[in-house]
DNA sequence: GCAGAGTGTCATGCC
DNA sequence: CGGGCATGACACTCT
């Protein structure tokens, strides 16, 4: 890009006309007119420092409004929750539509703190997703200082709309509502956090040792889950937030805008929500981008969507009452890891029966392999949420099937093995890499027919002590337990053997390379051999006429030359060379 | 259809 | 003694 000096003063014509030919010059290269405009730098200086001072005028709202709620609250003794004294739609049941804005925020949020996703992400995905309804409302309270306003995003983003960032202050009274309810769940979550009602050691745990990615859940979280998330709400929620999972975020944030001009609370209600889902089943997920679907996984996990539950919140489960996802997916082990394994009881062998847990490697294979397996797909849509997975959408019972088995089977995938922490495969291609993440959809599998509330990820690799605290958090019957050990064996041992086989190939390349350098020397030696041969020959040659040299010069008393026949040269160790008869010398060897 | 590569799994031994 | 690792052997899939 040409760096234009801007003149202290107007330009004048021939200026701006030059800088029009040089900003034509440029404007391929994406230049905005604007950016050689003084006038136009200078307004949007004065509209930075307006909105600046906007921004601390919400700011101070804001923790005004915070105080009122933090006054409004009340213990609830049963649950451990903070709710608000007169709001009778903290209720766990929504009937209807009444004020349900309240009720999957606070619910669901005040379960999900140990989860993958705190809570001041949770907010800050709020305000990154609605960044002109109330972008500054959202971000000071929850966000803290270190996070910088959304305002400078949105100008980013949509630099003409910057009329509609002044109309924040007044918001009308629902939004306002809204945004009192996000505070609320925000406090719930701190008090929620001071008051222990999380486990403190599993909250650090997963902060410090990063593995909430394999803890999507808490044990407590998911008795109060089911304690108190009747399934009729937890349908509600699902069909409100299954399909969030994979909604266009940036969709979602322009239709807030529409939220701004009619809504009501029932409006609200009615437009925000079911336009989630509206969004999804429109199948705008599969374009989304990574971040996107970083966080919508994190959504997907959040408190009240534990991996397995949200399996079996499938509609048949919930609104069908019936618990047997087992029977869809009917489960065995690889008939021979459990069957043959003496110690363990094999699922296939369990008391819940054969057809129960009983499904067969060719079975799962079969499952994989058809058409329409739902399986198959929906892991390959979620692959980092497995088993955790998203929530399916309320009717469609293979949601990834409904919406298009075939595009969105051939997605192609992220690398669990790599977000797990799995050493790499010592050979990747991407075809081995897909079957072999195919293969571990077994194991996945085999955890979903059988609950397992775990992600196997974390079955595999967390340590033995976090493993044993995670195992001790929920119970589970014997064959959840031999499925979760075996899991666990198989998976370590199938990275044990990668490495054994990455080794193996090390060492055979390894010796290789030796014997390709052995054979090097080998030749240098045979070389080196025969030129000390040589030399020792031509030694031996000049030794030879050295001594017939020596030898003619030797004469006896009568002047007359030795034969060489009678007598010979020999010399001793301290240099002196004598003359020895040959019968003398041979009678001395004799001797 | 066969051969070979790659991979998962099991059994076993060792630490 | 239990868990993990290493490795040979086998089965399976894919090219």
């Amino acid at each position: 890009m040409m760096e234009i000096e801007l003149p202290k003063t107007h330009p004048s014509q021939q200026d701006m006309d030059l800088i029009d030919i040089l900003w034509r010059q440029d404007i391929d290269l994406g230049a905005g007119r604007e950016v050689f405009d003084l006038s136009y730098r200078q307004k949007e200086v004065q509209l930075q420092r307006q909105r600046e001072l906007e921004e601390e005028k919400r700011q101070q709202r804001v923790k005004e409004q915070e105080k009122v709620l933090l006054s409004q609250l009340q213990l609830d003794e049963e649950t451990g929750e903070f709710v608000p004294r007169a709001t009778p739609t903290t209720s766990a049941l929504p009937q209807a539509c009444a004020a349900p804005a309240e009720i999957p925020q606070n619910v669901p949020f005040t379960q999900e703190d140990g989860d993958a996703m705190s809570f001041d992400e949770c907010m800050q995905l709020l305000a990154e997703t609605f960044p002109l309804v109330e972008p500054a409302e959202s971000a000071p309270p929850c966000l803290g200082p270190s996070i910088p306003p959304s305002t400078d995003s949105t100008q980013i983003m949509m630099p003409g709309e910057i009329p509609m960032l002044t109309q924040n202050p007044l918001l009308p009274g629902p939004l306002d509502q809204t945004w009192m309810d996000l505070q609320h769940c925000l406090n719930l979550q701190e008090m929620l956090d001071m008051t222990g009602y999380i486990s403190a050691a599993p909250a650090a745990d997963v902060q410090e040792t990063n593995y909430s990615q394999y803890m999507p859940d808490l044990a407590d979280i998911t008795s109060n889950t089911t304690d108190m998330c009747p399934p009729e709400y937890i349908n509600t929620y699902d069909g409100a937030f299954s399909s969030v999972v994979p909604p266009d975020l940036n969709q979602m944030s322009l239709k807030t805008t529409d939220i701004n001009k009619t809504f009501e609370p029932d409006e609200f209600c009615d437009m925000f929500y079911p336009d989630l889902e509206a969004k999804v089943s429109s199948g705008s997920v599969l374009h989304e981008e990574e971040r996107t679907v970083v966080h919508l996984d994190e959504l997907s996990n959040d408190g009240l969507l534990k991996p397995m539950d949200l399996h079996s919140l499938s509609p048949g489960d919930i609104s069908m009452g019936k618990p047997e996802a087992v029977a869809e997916f009917p489960d065995s082990d690889s008939g021979l890891s459990l069957d043959a394994s003496p110690k363990t009881s094999s699922p296939g062998k369990s008391p819940c029966g054969e057809g129960s847990f009983g499904f067969s490697d060719s079975d799962m294979d079969e499952m994989e392999g058809s058409p329409g397996s739902t399986e198959s797909d929906y892991i390959e849509m979620f692959p980092l949420l497995e088993p955790s997975d998203g929530p399916q959408p309320p009717g469609a019972e293979p949601p990834p099937a409904g919406q298009s088995p075939e595009g969105a089977a051939r997605q192609p995938k992220t690398e669990p093995a790599e977000a797990s922490g799995y050493s790499k495969p010592p050979f990747t291609k991407d075809k081995q890499k897909r079957r072999a993440e195919a293969r571990l959809s077994r194991d996945e599998q085999r955890a979903k027919a059988l609950r397992i509330p775990f992600s196997v990820d974390a079955i595999i690799n967390l340590p033995v002590d976090d493993f044993n605290e995670m195992m001790s958090k929920h119970q589970l019957d014997e064959p959840q337990l031999a499925l979760v050990r075996d899991i666990r064996r198989r998976g370590k041992n199938k990275v044990a053997a990668q490495n054994c086989r990455k080794r193996k190939m090390e060492n055979i390349m390894g010796l290789e390379c030796e014997l390709d350098s052995l054979k090097e020397e080998k030749v240098r030696l045979v070389r080196e051999k025969s030129e000390n041969s040589a030399s020792l020959r031509q030694l031996k040659k000049q030794l030879s006429s050295l001594y017939l040299e020596v030898f003619g010069m030797l004469k006896d008393e009568q002047g007359r030359p030795y034969s060489p026949s009678d007598y010979s040269l020999q010399h001793t160790s301290d240099g002196s060379v004598f003359l020895v008869p040959r019968i003398k010398k041979t009678l001395v060897k004799s001797n």
